[in-house]
DNA sequence: AAACACCTTCGAGTGCACTTTAAGTCAACC
DNA sequence: GGTTGACTTAAAGTGCACTCGAAGGTGTTT
């Protein structure tokens, strides 16, 4: 891999993973980014680090806690020993994850058909006595 | 539809949608549900407030924060002349879900590598060298 | 020399949606 | 007559994840 030998410093390094400069101190005093120092102390970032934020941020993406990705990181930091762990602990973000969307998407199912209702009513091919409950009923039937 | 003669108190109401006592009046003040009261001033629902809460339910769990659900009851309340108004909220909330649903599949989808790859390491069929970037760029050239 | 970006600690503020407490009252049930 | 469950208002607390500001410092760029 190329190009590893590029600095960054923390703004610059903020928008190119989409963080503010605050979060990424607070990251870094939870312990979920590191950064290195240069001469005058001042924040350096890598293309490795660049990955690594993004990485975190698929997790959180899925719905991962801060205090999850901070055992996670503890893991990784104990090495290869930990990976069974580590890998329950993604198994169960994606099972939660999965878990969220098909109920997400059950909601999705009554809001569409509520919207079919409203342009039923609008359009008068419903009976405007009918109601949604009665409507929705007509699913559920079958 | 029968049985709309019913009424529950506060608490068995509250068991019955899933919510606190608290909750409720919080609610009730938000402007999301109302109660009646009986001769000794104690809130009382119908089987009708089990249908509207579990609707706004849906909608909350769709994604709906309470000031836009406050905004629907409004429009709600003034009317058939608001139905293309509500129609429009709950499209976009159901196009904001969507959205937020593709996303989150997008970061599972990594995840589901991440997983992958603790496997193929665990059980040595992927070189111990290649990082899981280099494993992940394997399928982002296709 | 001013402007700018960075550094530190650390405490306070934000937003959302509840959740609980306090303190006192009332009425039905056993 | 005690327990239970309801009522009131108003205020404070919770949890999460930031987000910001103060106050004072260093170093680089215009």
């Amino acid at each position: 891999m190329a190009e590893e030998q590029r600095r960054y410093r923390i703004g610059e390094f903020a928008k190119l993973v989409g963080l503010s400069t605050y979060t990424l101190r607070y990251y870094e005093d939870q312990g979920l980014v590191k950064s290195q120092r240069d001469e005058n102390d001042v924040r350096y970032y890598t293309d490795e680090d660049i990955r690594w934020v993004g990485f975190i941020l698929h997790l959180k993406g899925t719905g991962m806690r801060l205090n999850d990705l901070k055992r996670y990181v503890r893991l990784r930091a104990a090495g290869d020993a930990t990976i069974p762990e580590r890998r329950a602990m993604l198994q169960k973000t994606k099972d939660d994850a999965e878990a969220d969307i098909a109920e997400l998407q059950m909601h999705l199912q009554v809001l569409g058909r509520k919207i079919d209702w409203y342009d039923g009513k609008v359009e008068h091919t419903i009976a405007d006595s009918e109601s949604f409950q009665e409507y929705l009923q007509r699913f559920n039937d079958k």
